[in-house]
DNA sequence: CGCTTTATGTAGCAGATGCTACATTTTAAT
DNA sequence: ATTAAAATGTAGCATCTGCTACATAAAGCG
């Protein structure tokens, strides 16, 4: 690998560890440069300008959220087990950088500007591609459907935990597997 | 009323205007001075800082959504009509654009600074009360867990439609439909 | 009318921002 | 070792930011 290339991914990795951490609509070239202890100088030899680096670095923390997702790969839940590993999965710490930057992404995507556009839909998809493959539709289930309401009801549930609503969290999950056990009781 | 305390409100509803179309993160004094005809230095004459302005501006646009919300006071709904209202309110180009301002408040909230917090769940709890004005359970249902559900998936369906899920969200109503229709089922 | 309070204009400061020009050192290639 | 190329330092520009000092004009009030 090109030695510039490994330079320069070295960079990105600690601003986006930075950034994360400190969101991105507030990061600018001299603090990126702080946190990767350079100088902003530096910044725009390795890099083009600062959309560059924008592009670069919320790409790799994209990726770094399919792999933390991908972790249990062999986790494989019904929707009743998917809706409770979820109201813990929120509350975990790792994960909710990831939540508060794709919310500031998604919010920057607001008139189409790039790159927050396409990462949002990238995490979006990848956060899809993870439902799909962690719930585990019964027989009788429409798979699909289930699928979609289980990611509506992950990004609301997400919300209702920001915006300090964890007690409508609980009740909006009892809720849901309230009407889910009535429904499955119909044919036992 | 006092002249001073009109001609602040004037300028507040103004400034209100353009923050609701342009967002608040990128709102500068000049440009907020600009949107209300008049000069950053008249802006610091009638109020003390742009923190009070934003304060102000964003209380006003917060009871704006309010009335918008309760325009129609009659309207009462079951859970499976809600739904479908709800799917075609969040396409209503009226009511985006509080929803993409309280997605931007919603983020600026992270790390406690005012007046985003407060403004943020002030807005979340409107919209909470909302729900329980218009959503009228059927007798037999569990009347605060279905609303804090419906809360849920109305703001899970909120960042569906902002990411290009439009297909998703349809998929995911009916998926809750088809639930909830077979809970129903049960007891017929 | 005179006088005090209020409203508005003009300029600018001090800091942050993205980016660049210019110079120098270090490294790599012949 | 010579020389071309790449890496890094130092300064700074032009713009935007929130905010202020200092002035003048206007309006209200006796």
């Amino acid at each position: 690998m090109d030695k510039f290339e490994l330079k320069r991914q070295a960079y990105t990795a600690k601003i986006a560890e930075y950034v994360l951490h400190h969101g991105i609509s507030g990061a600018s070239l001299r603090k990126m440069a702080d946190a990767a202890a350079t100088s902003d100088r530096m910044l725009m030899h390795y890099f083009k300008d600062k959309s560059d680096i924008e592009t670069r670095v919320l790409t790799a923390i994209s990726e770094e959220l399919m792999d933390l997702l991908n972790e249990n790969l062999a986790l494989r839940l019904g929707f009743r087990d998917f809706l409770l590993f979820i109201r813990e999965a929120i509350k975990d710490q790792r994960i909710k950088p990831y939540l508060n930057l794709w919310f500031e992404v998604t919010h920057l995507a607001t008139g189409n500007k790039e790159p927050y556009v396409t990462v949002m839909q990238e995490i979006g998809k990848s956060f899809e591609q993870w439902i799909d493959r962690v719930y585990a539709p019964a027989p009788d289930e429409n798979g699909p459907q289930l699928a979609a309401l289980l990611f509506v009801i992950t990004e609301g549930l997400v919300v209702l935990d920001r915006i300090e609503m964890q007690d409508r969290m609980v009740r909006a999950i009892d809720g849901m597997i309230g009407l889910y056990d009535q429904a499955k009781g119909i044919r036992g």
